[in-house]
DNA sequence: GTCCTAACCTATTCAGCGA
DNA sequence: TCGCTGAATAGGTTAGGAC
């Protein structure tokens, strides 16, 4: 969906995802399911998925949405200092559940980390084709890839805050020298060195 | 053009695993 | 036990698409 039209702003192959259009039906299931269980586990996600025919991540990404907008209609009436104190805590306004289990976590080999740090170095921003393409380089699913480098920005930038010159270095080092298999991204959109990116102002 | 909402971001916290 | 790092969350922004 997201074609390469918009003539300026747009770097060859960072694209989003297309948007997902949930059916009707859809719908129905994933707001039963979010009225019972607005912090679904790893496999009441899984279930969904399977349920509805759509993946996991877009499930997540549903719910992380959902909750959101519930919370923004909920503000209003419930924006006293005390309330917005007593919602922090892990339930964020919902009456306590025990958690279902997370996802179990992903183990990464030193050969799929180095073709990962190695894309990262490359572009920290991977659009939908570069992250599946990745995905399926390493064998992991492009949610995975996604997560991945979500982490690993917020790592450098927590270590830049920390040690400024230090992380300057470490990310010399990141530039690894040769690998075993190499990507062939396209993108060359970005340098993580360019502070722009993290200004929250992302140009794709 | 506006509105709704999926996709995506950072910041932070939780939690599994190996040293 | 502790540090590293994958997973999950809140809270925010961006942008596709229906109207």
């Amino acid at each position: 969906m997201a074609e390469d039209t918009s003539s300026h702003k747009m770097v060859a192959t960072n694209h989003r995802r297309s948007r997902t259009k949930f059916t009707e039906d859809q719908l129905k299931i994933l707001i039963n399911t979010f009225n019972q269980k607005p912090y679904p586990g790893y496999a009441t996600k899984q279930k969904l998925a399977l349920e509805i025919n759509t993946e996991e991540s877009r499930i997540q990404i549903w719910f992380q949405n959902r909750r959101a907008r519930q919370r923004f209609q909920k503000r209003p009436e419930a924006d006293t200092l005390e309330s917005s104190q007593s919602q922090r805590q892990d339930q964020p306004g919902v009456e306590f559940q025990s958690r279902e289990a997370r996802r179990c976590r992903t183990t990464y080999s030193t050969s799929q980390l180095h073709t990962l740090i190695k894309a990262f170095v490359k572009n920290p921003y991977p659009g939908i084709d570069s992250r599946e393409e990745l995905a399926k380089e390493i064998g992991v699913p492009e949610s995975r890839v996604q997560i991945w480098f979500q982490n690993r920005r917020s790592r450098l930038l927590l270590q830049r805050k920390r040690e400024p010159v230090a992380s300057l270095e470490q990310e010399e080092q990141d530039k690894i020298p040769e690998g075993p298999q190499g990507i062939e991204d396209t993108q060359n959109d970005s340098n993580f060195s360019n502070d722009s990116h993290f200004s929250g102002a992302r140009t794709w």
